[in-house]
DNA sequence: TAAATAAAAGATTAAAAACTCTTTTAATAT
DNA sequence: ATATTAAAAGAGTTTTTAATCTTTTATTTA
């Protein structure tokens, strides 16, 4: 159990994926993604589908379209694409599993759950899709395996 | 999709309500603790028999038997019950699901991640499951719904 | 405008997690 | 000893998540 369902984990090393291929203005292929990533080809198509409808990553269709990344998405916090796919509640969600769970009625573990949360929040939030391209330039960093 | 299993949820809800109900030196019955964290009883009832079998709880059968916590129990960590159940894998897995995701083959988020988890690990190893007694005895906390 | 390419969409299957039911074993009290 | 109580153990079901397959639609190039 990671901190993402794995849906979200092939979401957002696709993406990554694509940011750092397309960084020239090229579009890239479902095939070169999956393969890219390490991810089962047909399940990652539906993921970028889905992300695809909701403006997070941009494609055409027809010969040398796939995927891409525009000014604005390469701009997006990393947040936006877990909000998209978990939801918001690693975000909000009690560490316990308990629907009531809030300030006036906490779980046992409720403020500290709180400190964490917000840590996760912050993280996701500040951190947009495209400022790891050089990184990945450099071969320092890795999406597969 | 929670930092937890629904298991692991169940199973520390489940380990908090004995503590409570047990630390005058009695014993509590499946069917209480079920009802009085909102689980289903069956499956509780396997969680508690795994954690009976490693010693993070105790039990007796028959007639006043039930399940309880000895000295040693309550001074253990929560992180205890969560490695039982989930294993470690939210102290040390990689966020973006990578196997060999380490130092030296970092994924992009790698060393954020690793801040993060590291709290987790940190408030879960310092927060002893008999610690929260006192505030349940005041009604302040919840552990149903 | 026809052929080729590549994503979108829909339907289906497989695997894992969550949950249930039935039988057995151990402990206690009468 | 026997009846009763309550957990342990095993097998089975349901639901959710993950993964696959097939058909359709859009785009481009020749």
């Amino acid at each position: 159990m990671g901190m993402f369902s794995k849906t979200c984990e092939y979401a957002i090393r696709g993406v990554f994926f694509i940011a750092h291929k397309t960084a020239d203005g090229g579009r890239v292929g479902i095939k070169e993604i999956a393969t890219g990533i390490g991810s089962p080809e047909p399940f990652l198509a539906k993921i970028l589908q889905d992300l695809s409808r909701r403006g997070i990553v941009q494609s055409t269709k027809g010969p040398n379209g796939g995927f891409y990344l525009n000014e604005e998405s390469l701009k997006r916090p990393l947040a936006s694409i877990v909000e998209a796919i978990d939801g918001n509640g690693i975000f909000t969600g009690c560490g316990l599993g308990l629907k009531q769970c809030s300030e006036i009625n906490p779980c046992p573990l409720h403020n500290e759950f709180k400190y964490i949360r917000n840590q996760i929040h912050d993280l996701l939030a500040k951190t947009s899709i495209g400022e790891f391209n050089g990184d990945m330039n450099l071969g320092i960093i890795s999406l597969k395996r």
